[in-house]
RNA sequence: GGCGCCGUAGCCAAGUGGUAAGGCACGGGACUGCAAAUCCCUGAUCCCCGGUUCGAAUCCGGGCGGCGCCUCCA
C-alpha cells in the first residue's frame, strides 16, 4: 500500500512518496556550514539528518547527487543587509586571512562529519569560488527588473515576487520583527534582501570582487540559489536545511531562484529539521554556549554514541541534550554494537526471514526518516533468539546501511590499559590473596583502589582494571 | 503582533481514533567468595479543563508550561 520512501515535504506540509524527477537519480542540496568557527554538535544534526536522507534515497536504489555549500564570505552578524561580515570579523580578531580561516574550519567540518559515519558530499562547493555564477544570477534578476539599487547594494524587491510568502505562509503585514532592528531604511520593504553589497567607502576587505555595480560581496543567500542550480539543474528533487531558514533563507532563495529562471517549481520537496535544545537554550554560536564533537570525545564518548542519540529522535522534533541523555546513548550504543559483534556466522542465513524480519525497519524508515522506530527495530532483531545468529547479522548489515552506525565493524575501544606499575602490583597481590581465599585481604586493596577512581574487572583471562571517569 | 514546534514512565523518546515502541537509570534474578563486567526480567493511561465519538495520548475548543523563527544562527 504504501510502497516507496514517504518524506515530509514543508512546502505542502504534508508527507509524500518521493518520485524523482530524473527515474533512478536524486539531487539533494543542503545548506551548509559558514566557516568563520567551529561547528559545535547542534550544528552537526543538519548533516546527519541529510546523511540519513541521502542513505534512504540509495536504499531505494538510487543514485544521489549531492551538495553542500560552504559560505566563506557575506554572512553577516546582526541584521541580514546591515551587520557585519561575520568572516571579515573573525580574520580582524585573529588577525589572519579569511580564507586560512575557512578553511581550518572546513576541514575540522569535514573530519567531524566522517567521525560520526557521514561520508563527504559528491559536491563541496564554496560561494567564493562561485563569484562568476552569483553575477550572472543577479544580472539575470536585473534583467526581470526584480532588483533595485539603494547606496549599500543591490536588492532583491520581494513586490515583484507575489509568492513571496508561500513556503513559509507569511503574513508579511503582520511581521514586526523589522521594527525591532536597525533596518536599511531604504529598503522598499523589509523583507527585501541583498543580492550584491558594495565595499565600504574607506574600508578595504579581505574579500571584495568586481562586479558590474561596483566592487563588493555578494549577498548570503544568492550562493545557495547560484550553486545548487549549477550543480543540480534549475529544477531539482530535494533541498534541505534548518526550520530557521525556512522563513527567510529558504523563501529568498525561491523568490530570487524562480524569477531569475523564470520557473514556476525550483525545488520538489523542501525538508527541514528542527533544534537539539541544549536544557533550555539552543546551542549557537550567537549564544557563545557551544559544545563540539572533541568535547564529547574528551568525556569519553564515542562520536558513534552522538549520531546514535540523533536516531534516537525524530529530525522534525526538538531534542533534548543533557548529559545524562548522551551518556544514555554511548551506553546504549556500545551495548547494542557489543552485541552485534558477539554473534556468531553460525546457522545459515534465511533469506526469507531477512525479507519478512527486516520489514518493520523498513517500513520505519520509509516514513519520513522514523530513525527512532527504525533502531528499536533493529535493536529487536539484535536480540530475536528466533533467528540464526547469521540471519540477523544480514538483516543488520542491510539495517546499517541505514542507520550509518558501524553495528558490525565499529572497533569499540576496551577498558583503558595504562601503564601504571603500582596499581598493576596492587592489583596481582589482590590476586594472589584471592587464590589463596584471603577475601579480606584482597576486597581490601580493591576498596582501596576504588577510593582512588580504578575499578577492577575480573575476566575469564584474569583482572583487568581502569580508571572510572577521566 | 505574525508564523511554527512541543508537553507521553526518574531521564531521552516512538506512537496522531481502538485500549501505550525502544534506549538509559532504578529494582529483582542469573553469574561471582563478595563485587565489578555481562545476560535475563520488571514500570506509565499519556500537562489541566471541557467537547466530539461506541471508543482519544491521538480530533475540536479553552487554559497552563517549554522552545524556535520573524535579525546572523542548524
Amino acid at each position: 500500500m504504501t510502497e516507496g520512501l514517504f518524506l515530509f515535504n514543508s512546502r505542502t506540509r504534508k508527507k509524500e512518496r518521493f518520485v524523482p524527477i530524473k527515474p533512478g537519480h536524486a539531487g539533494v542540496y543542503s545548506c551548509g556550514p559558514t566557516v568563520y568557527s567551529a561547528q559545535h554538535i547542534g550544528n552537526m544534526r543538519p548533516y546527519l539528518f541529510a546523511d540519513l536522507l541521502v542513505r534512504a534515497l540509495k536504499a531505494q536504489g538510487l543514485k544521489v547527487t549531492h551538495v553542500i555549500n560552504v559560505t566563506d564570505v557575506g554572512h553577516l552578524t546582526d541584521d541580514a543587509d546591515a551587520g557585519e561580515d561575520k568572516m571579515e570579523k573573525a580574520a580582524a580578531q585573529s588577525g589572519r586571512r579569511a580564507e586560512e580561516i575557512a578553511a581550518e574550519y572546513t576541514e575540522q567540518w569535514l573530519v567531524d562529519r566522517r567521525r560520526l559515519g557521514i561520508p563527504d558530499p559528491d559536491v563541496l562547493c564554496k560561494a567564493t569560488d562561485h563569484i562568476p555564477e552569483q553575477i550572472e544570477m543577479i544580472r539575470q534578476l536585473e534583467a526581470k527588473g526584480a532588483t533595485y539599487r539603494i547606496s549599500d547594494g543591490i536588492y532583491f524587491d520581494i513586490a515583484k515576487f507575489p509568492r513571496y510568502a508561500d513556503l513559509a505562509r507569511l503574513d508579511l503585514a503582520q511581521q514586526e520583527g523589522a521594527n525591532r532592528i536597525e533596518e536599511v531604511t531604504e529598503k522598499r520593504q523589509s523583507a527585501d534582501f541583498a543580492l550584491w553589497k558594495f565595499a565600504e567607502k574607506g574600508v578595504q576587505r579581505q574579500q571584495e570582487w568586481d562586479s558590474p555595480w561596483g566592487v563588493g560581496f555578494p549577498g548570503w543567500h544568492i550562493e545557495c540559489s547560484a550553486m545548487s542550480t549549477k550543480y543540480l539543474g534549475e529544477t531539482f528533487d530535494i533541498h534541505t536545511g534548518g526550520i530557521d531558514h525556512l522563513p527567510v533563507h529558504h523563501s529568498n532563495e525561491i523568490a530570487q531562484s524562480e524569477t531569475a529562471l523564470g520557473i514556476d517549481r525550483w525545488v520538489n520537496v523542501w525538508m527541514h529539521e528542527e533544534f537539539i535544545d541544549f536544557q533550555g537554550e539552543k546551542m549557537s554560536k550567537s549564544l557563545g554556549n557551544v559544545y563540539i564533537l572533541q568535547d564529547l570525545v574528551d568525556s569519553g564518548l564515542l562520536p558513534l554514541s552522538f549520531r546514535y542519540f540523533f536516531l534516537q529522535a525524530h529530525y522534525r522534533k526538538q531534542q533534548t541534550f543533557t548529559d545524562d541523555a548522551m551518556a544514555a546513548a554511548d551506553r546504549g550504543y556500545r551495548r547494542l554494537v557489543a552485541q552485534a559483534q558477539a554473534l556468531s556466522e553460525d546457522g545459515g542465513v534465511d533469506e526469507q526471514a531477512v525479507a519478512s524480519h527486516g520489514a518493520e525497519f523498513r517500513a520505519a524508515m520509509n516514513d519520513d526518516l522514523n530513525a527512532p522506530r527504525a533502531l528499536a527495530a533493529a535493536t529487536q532483531i539484535v536480540r530475536d533468539e528466533s533467528l540464526s545468529p547469521a540471519t540477523r547479522r544480514a538483516l543488520l548489515t542491510e539495517c546499517d546501511a541505514w542507520l550509518g552506525l558501524d553495528l558490525l565493524t565499529a572497533a569499540l575501544p576496551q577498558a583503558i590499559q595504562e601503564k601504571d606499575p603500582r596499581i598493576d602490583r596492587l592489583v596481582a597481590a589482590r590476586q594472589a590473596a584471592r587464590q589463596a581465599k584471603e577475601w579480606a585481604e584482597a576486597d581490601r586493596i580493591r576498596d582501596e583502589l576504588a577510593a582512588e577512581g580504578v575499578t577492577i574487572e575480573d575476566t575469564p583471562d584474569g583482572p583487568i582494571w581502569r580508571r572510572s571517569e577521566p
